[in-house]
DNA sequence: TTAACATTGATAAAATTTTAACAGCCATTG
DNA sequence: CAATGGCTGTTAAAATTTTATCAATGTTAA
């Protein structure tokens, strides 16, 4: 069986980008264990789909499985990376150095995805100057500036709510492609800039939704 | 124009359910504004798709909007909490109590939701009995005993990875429902007991593959 | 060397989700 | 009071996504 050429236009179905990125952190957690090759079958299992779903998913990446082997975690992993866009430095910003923001310039292994934090930006005085893992905390004053001159492509909104949609339309002044929304306020962005929002309450929410389907269950202690 | 009888299974597409979720955000945040009602086309606009697809989304709920008028936004609101599972008092815990943990229960507005934040557990002798919005730290080791004595349905996960396993184990078996997991571990659970994965860095990924679709813009200071 | 086995790559069928279309209803206006 | 216009509820068609299937292929063991 021939693998067919790569397709020109990687257009991948959208669901299919979703899980792709959930891949890659479970196929990171076995290289970091020293795994070097798995099956879509293991893959299915450890994510809760079908083997089945894994190679449809796989099966548009340039990278090849051995038939009969499975695939290379490196490389698999490699591939993704490649496919959603982060195989060269991605830079990014954190607006709103708050508790969240905060959170996340210290939590989120950045360089292990591809992308490279480089600014982080406050209008607080006793918060600019701070230094968070290796990164100062600027005046947002000079946010345009910095992100012109770094030529940085996403960003990540922090900030409360009331002041979003100003320093979005600030980014996308300054050339961002894309904003990472924490905040509750929706953006409005001009065609091909693209903003991913994301709510902890809402998977609450759909958590919840899922438990309705059945009752809780006795404790089983 | 007859509507239908509510359907007996309330059995709602996922994508659906995701939606509404967001929808609800927004709603909440017009009702702040004031403002009493909104057609399907205002919230298409803001949440950026189709009058159809709102409709569709909001077709399966018990409340009805008025043909020609649009949608009541309170009724609106509280017709997507029910359908959700909000419509009772949905009982929570958060478990590990580091940077991430703290933000949550700082930030999130849980009681708007129709959930009740009534724990938070670490391990950490620092940690423990400090008071965060109302309420106290506790041991870790006292768990069970809480989940169970309050009836406990979801629980967040903010631990190191190394433990996540454990810690659902022993939320399982306290009779949790549902488990909102935000370390990398992927978690194994009975059949009946749901798991929502949220990692931050796979709505950058997803961001990252929705920029690559362009090239990014020159600035335009 | 050959046969058995496991597992992918690829295609086709099934299922789900989105989009389109429009009849019917309610408020408003003259 | 009748006509008009805007917008929902509902259905059906189109598009997308998931699932099933199986030939092909490298590996291992006899
Ligand atoms: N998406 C989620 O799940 C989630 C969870 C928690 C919080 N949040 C949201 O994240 C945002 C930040 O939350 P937080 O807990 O960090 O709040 P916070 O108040 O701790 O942080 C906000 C930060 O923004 C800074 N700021 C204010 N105005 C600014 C401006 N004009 N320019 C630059 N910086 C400015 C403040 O100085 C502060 O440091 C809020 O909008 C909150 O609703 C979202
Ligand atoms: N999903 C995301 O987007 C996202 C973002 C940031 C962090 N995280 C993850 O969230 C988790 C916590 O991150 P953090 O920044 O808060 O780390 P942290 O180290 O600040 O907090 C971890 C907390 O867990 C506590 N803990 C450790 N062992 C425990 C046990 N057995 N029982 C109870 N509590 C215990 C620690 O005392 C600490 O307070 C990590 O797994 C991290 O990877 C996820």
């Amino acid at each position: 069986m021939q693998k067919k050429e790569a397709p020109l236009h990687n257009n991948l179905a959208w669901p299919t980008v979703q899980r792709l990125s959930e891949y890659l952190i479970i196929l990171e957690q076995f290289a970091e264990g020293g795994r070097e090759v798995i099956s879509s079958s293991e893959l299915a299992e450890v994510y809760s789909n079908t083997p089945s779903q894994v190679r449809q998913d796989i099966f548009r990446l340039p990278n090849t499985g051995r038939v009969g082997q499975g695939y290379r975690i490196k490389e698999l992993a490699e591939a993704i990376r490649e496919t959603l866009g982060l195989d060269s430095v991605t830079k990014i910003v954190i607006v709103g150095c708050g508790r969240m923001g905060m959170t996340l310039a210290q939590h989120i292994p950045f360089g292990e995805h591809g992308m490279k934090l480089c600014g982080i930006f406050d209008n607080d005085p006793t918060i600019i100057g701070l230094e968070i893992e290796g990164t100062k905390v600027e005046d947002v004053s000079i946010l345009e500036k910095k992100v012109v001159e770094s030529a940085v492509s996403m960003a990540v909104l922090c900030v409360p709510a009331s002041v979003a949609q100003e320093l979005a339309d600030r980014l996308v002044s300054s050339g961002i492609k894309g904003i990472l929304n924490l905040t509750r306020q929706r953006l409005k962005v001009p065609p091909g800039i693209y903003v991913q929002y994301e709510q902890i309450i809402c998977s609450f929410m759909q958590l919840a939704y899922k438990c309705k389907q059945s009752p809780r269950p006795a404790p089983n202690l």
